[in-house]
DNA sequence: ATGGCTACCTCGGGTAGA
């Protein structure tokens, strides 16, 4: 079985490269993250020609997740129990108290389906924005809520769970081209990383980091300062698994070449080989 | 020193990404 894991951002203006995707790797399933669609907008008729069954949860322009599937889609769940929400601060004059009660919106960030007896969950971690932002603490709660979750998931030994997507957290210094650079912001804080790393405390490996060991490998070069042929990247798609499943992985590799050419996403795919 | 790109909304320029 294979099963990858790509941030696309913007499912409409990739179309065509997403099912190439599937086709080059022979996929079972990809989890899929920021489709940048609501569901009434996703082009559920180009997968289904491709033999592949969708689950899609999109609000609006921001966000959206997917799991296209040929081997079943069962149990789709379109949040995480406890999936905290977000809404920008309010400005200016005072709202109504009773508005103040209301919780801020879930957004179209994790969507979970079994798959071949595998729960697979795609994941758009909050990027956080800067230190000093609201969106830093979201992301700092998303992340510990997702991981009680995920604990309650692998309660059961035999539990296979793969948790993949967009962590937009840099774990190590050397998943990044010059640390120096982030010193200040996001993704390389101190509080980031150990939300990240928690997952290993609750039965959980991060299974890309076991297969592609190398420094440097990364998953993510921004479309500015010819980031790409410079090779200044970022590695921040990754895959935590329970151990049952992290038993499986043969292989894990990085689809580099996707990134080339008109019309590429920022990120690139990232892909996982099981054992039958 | 700043922004440098791409995509979304929609046809100008704001929001977001990392």
């Amino acid at each position: 079985m294979r099963i990858a894991t790509w941030n696309v951002n913007s499912l409409r203006a990739r179309v065509d490269r997403t099912l190439a995707v599937l086709e080059r790797w022979d996929l079972d399933v990809l989890a899929i993250q920021e489709t940048k669609c609501r569901d009434e907008q996703f082009p559920f008729a180009a997968f289904a020609g491709a033999g592949y069954e969708v689950a899609h949860t999109g609000l609006s322009q921001w966000n959206g997740v997917a799991i296209a599937s040929r081997v079943g889609l069962d149990d789709v769940a379109t949040s995480f129990p406890g999936q905290p929400g977000f809404r920008k601060p309010l400005t200016g004059s005072a709202p109504p108290a009773t508005l103040l009660d209301v919780e801020p919106p879930v957004e179209a960030r994790a969507i979970g389906a079994t798959c071949g007896g595998v729960r697979v969950w795609s994941l758009y971690v909050p990027h956080g924005r800067a230190l000093d932002d609201p969106h830093y603490r979201y992301k700092l709660a998303w992340l510990e809520r997702l991981h009680d979750a995920a604990r309650d998931w692998a309660v059961d030994p035999g539990a296979q769970v793969a948790l993949l997507g967009d962590w937009n957290v840099i774990p190590l210094d050397t998943d990044v081209y010059d640390v120096a650079d982030f010193a200040g912001k996001t993704h390389v804080s101190p509080l980031e990383r150990t939300a990240f790393g928690a997952f290993a405390e609750v039965g959980y490996t991060e299974v890309t980091r076991e297969h592609v060991p190398a420094e440097h490998a990364y998953t993510y070069w921004d479309y500015q300062r010819l980031a790409f042929p410079r090779d200044k990247g970022l590695r921040i798609d990754f895959a935590w698994t329970t151990a049952a499943l992290a038993e499986r992985v043969r292989s894990v590799r990085i689809d580099r070449e996707e990134r080339k050419g008109k019309g590429a996403s920022d990120h690139v795919p990232v892909i996982l080989e099981l054992a039958d």
